[in-house]
DNA sequence: ATTATAACTTGACATAAATCATTGAATCTA
DNA sequence: TAGATTCAATGATTTATGTCAAGTTATAAT
């Protein structure tokens, strides 16, 4: 299923600069390249499954990565995304416990795979790298929690509405800038702000006739995105 | 408002296994005692309000905290429940970020803040106390995920019983072992699982109706808990 | 190219849950 | 103990949103 893809060496720490790894030094950084391994999954593949228990960490080189929760009718939740440069599977790692969710590609990817015991002897040996993961932690938790608040109390309108932003904050504008870099379908969509896919194509209609946004295709193009951002309740 | 109130010595982290602090010196702990101040808090006080920036660690001593957001309408999320023994708005001071949430006590509470400087100085000398931190964060984590989960796809009905088990969790049973040992008023209820307070109470009594559960007053006593886990999806 | 499959869109309908309004009970406080 | 205030409980009504069904358009596969 997954096919073996020969990466170099660990040069992406070097495009990414807000990567974890980004402060090591190039002996230590040569050391992971020797003990990681990387795989290119194609669209759709999982990455590990809800349950499972961590061996290593993860490390998202391209691609996206979708985190998701599966409820008892068989929906799913979509809690995190990972993108590019980004840690994977770090949480279940770092507290021992299973997965508590399942990581599946959008897109093809490549993922590095570092060994626990090659993470956790860089964890001893450099603090800063502990700091890193508690302010990753500090993060992913703050945004955990400020979701739980919109989910609980927002309308699935301003929801989305929401959620257009963090799709520009995520994955970034095209150059006319004004265009989301996002190929997420609508059921992608549903499942991270928590409704039915129907609910999403509906009210990204209702966006579009009041001119918006425009959609093209899975594009959706930000036309007034003061407005938007009014709807979201996020202009105080 | 928040009257002076003399703690002995940081005694309680005796009482405590769980605690952050369990693991300390005698040393340590004293030093801590000697620079942390303890304050009496009445029943709906704040310990701090959104937006602020942190300057030390809270530890409750004694009570209860509800952890939320307000909404664009005023509407009020809880995020987080905070009990005696744990500690409190770990995760601004670990960030640096302001306060994402407000603090407020549910019922009179002691609690104690430590100084940033202290804390901080006590990371540097105890990497085991990091540990803790990575692990409390990742539970905490943990439980804001699964709560998306939850308040994103589940009907209020599910959520109100999965709720009464994690009171059940949270507050723990009196003597008689099925009358859960808290006093959150049906507002409270709803902030916690994302509902209107209406809500809350016609569906106890739905409860009540069908004998799974007895109410008196604040109290809820669960009769049927095994047909009140089916309700909640958790029985598998 | 031609199916086949998956994704999107729209409509009709059902219903869970919010909102508003009122009353009653409990708890606080003066 | 009375009065005030907060909290709990129900009823009536409205509305947002989920669900089901059918049709269309894309995308992938042979």
């Amino acid at each position: 299923m997954i096919k073996k893809f020969e990466i170099p060496v660990c040069e992406f720490c070097e495009i990414r600069d807000q990567s974890l790894f980004c402060m090591l030094t190039h002996h230590e950084r040569d050391d992971i390249t020797l003990h990681k391994s990387c795989n290119l999954y194609k669209s759709g593949q999982y990455v590990f499954i809800e349950g499972g228990y961590a061996s290593g960490l993860y490390c998202v080189n391209k691609g996206i990565v979708k985190l998701f929760k599966l409820g008892a009718d068989g929906n799913e939740q979509i809690v995190r995304l990972v993108k590019a440069g980004d840690i994977l599977g770090y949480r279940a790692l770092i507290s021992g416990e299973p997965y508590f969710g399942t990581a599946e590609t959008i897109g093809d990817s490549i993922i590095c795979f570092i060994p626990k015991e090659k993470f956790f002897e860089l964890l001893t040996t450099r603090p800063d790298i502990t700091q890193q993961i508690l302010k990753k932690l500090s993060q992913d938790l703050k945004s955990a929690e400020k979701k739980i608040m919109t989910i609980g109390h927002k309308p699935v309108r301003e929801r989305l509405a929401e959620a257009l932003f963090m799709f520009k904050e995520f994955f970034g504008m095209e150059e006319d800038g004004q265009t989301i870099n996002s190929t997420l379908k609508r059921e992608d969509i549903a499942n991270i702000i928590g409704t039915a896919t129907e609910t999403v194509i509906r009210i990204l209609s209702d966006f579009k006739e009041e001119k918006l946004i425009e959609l093209n295709g899975k594009k959706i193009i930000l036309k007034k995105p003061e407005v938007l951002m009014h709807i979201a309740n996020l202009d105080d």
